[in-house]
DNA sequence: TGTACATCAGTGAACGCGCGTTCACTGATGTAC
DNA sequence: TGTACATCAGTGAACGCGCGTTCACTGATGTAC
């Protein structure tokens, strides 16, 4: 009696907080930072269950349930960080993206650049690119089949994605003098596009077992790939 | 009574035929060939409810019920034609690939391309390809997605790719000597892969709203997919 | 330093929803005599 | 041509399973005096 009195309280407070973000009838339950270091700890090692185990069966096959008890939590320990998956699966991307962001702003940095020809960067870039993905094609996958049902993920990815685009399209418009195209611009953004695009690809159905649909390895994929872009923008070296 | 005496006594026969196949322990239902014209018709209007709903709705939002209501049908109805919905995705991704290969079967023909140069050849082949899946996109998804889930349904999709696959390298290994690569042959097989993979990255991610993260319509993409292809084989016509 | 009380953090059984699948039954079609 | 019977085709309410989410409760930590 006490306690559900308390609870109907709290959860009052907690409705008025949000109703303006969501005008859904019922009462949206936000999830409080942690208040405490302990928390804190917890969320990270849900956080990081939920990685391994994406990581291991993929995101269709991860329970709640089993998620919190890899973590060494419980499913109620779950909603007491997160409002639900889709908030935790929007964490985790955050989390991935600040780790992507930062091992891959040396890439952008011009300077490390510098001198070296537009051929060779190229395929510097992409070698550094792709090593970085190694392994976490799973992870990936789950982020992007989330993305896919979720508006708000979607929003999200295309944000990221749209910085990576830009970091790499401001390194290589420096280079626009070496690029031999009718609309080098343009041609900076396919190129990047058709990165992107075989990096999604490969995350999505690399994983699968049996013989890939073409004869090709990853690393002569990658090899391929730095050709065709190379040859594309007209770019010496080749 | 009577009646699941009989039903009794007609699993135990369908579990006889089937009993080779599948060790489960249930007896599985073997659907039987249709045995009337009615029944046939039928089952081209599950299949034809089938592929409008996922092209409308998408996979994920089409259940059984609607899917039978739709094609004027009952579940009971469905499960009489099918095994289970598995089995309907197989059968409706074969006859898309009967379609599918009867439209693209002129497109491979080597009379056809005769004296054309390969440039011509390729930028016109892309046109049709593309155009010929237009509409289709979430149909492909649907497959993919069903396919990433199923090993038997990856096995077809794998069959079905490999003879797409096929038909391209056999009609582009023809113009070899117009080819400027080391190896031909490899060259040939990642154009088609980039080709393959540039379609499935649109099924996936092209009707989702908003804005592309790269700043290309699907006619651009087509446009610079054509100039990547041919200047990657090193074939005139820039 | 100790005690009382409030708040935070965590537990796990129970709930509920969606949806694929089953099953007892009715109706339609074909076949034998 | 008509009647009896078997098989095929179709119906839709009910079942069941997996899994995300809730909730009444216990334990831990911090704070006031």
């Amino acid at each position: 009696m006490t306690a559900s009195k308390q609870r109907g309280a709290k959860a009052k407070v907690a409705a008025t907080k949000t109703s303006k973000k969501k005008g859904s009838g019922k009462a949206l339950r936000t999830v409080a930072q942690p208040k405490q270091a302990r928390s804190e700890e917890t969320l990270e090692r849900l956080l990081d269950a939920a990685e391994s185990l994406i990581k291991a069966k993929g995101l269709a096959n991860v329970s709640i349930a089993a998620l919190a008890r890899k973590a060494g939590s419980s499913v109620g320990g779950f909603y007491a960080r997160f409002k639900d998956k889709d908030e935790m699966l929007r964490t985790l991307h955050e989390r991935e993206q600040r780790r992507f962001h930062a091992s891959i702003a040396q890439l952008v940095e011009p300077a490390v650049w510098a001198d070296q020809p537009l051929g060779l960067m190229i395929e510097r870039s992409l070698h550094l690119f792709f090593a970085r993905l190694e392994g976490r094609q799973k992870l990936a996958a789950a982020f992007l089949e989330s993305a896919a049902r979720n508006p708000e993920q979607w929003a999200h990815a295309i944000e990221f994605r749209r910085m990576v685009v830009d970091a790499f399209v401001k390194l290589l418009a420096l280079r626009k003098e070496e690029i031999d195209h009718p609309d080098p611009e343009q041609a900076i953004r396919f190129a990047i596009h058709q990165v992107l695009a075989t990096a999604d690809h490969r995350a999505l159905f690399a994983h699968m077992g049996g013989p890939d649909e073409s004869h090709l390895s990853d690393a002569e994929l990658r090899d391929q790939l730095t050709l065709s872009l190379c040859r594309y923008l007209g770019v010496d070296r080749g």
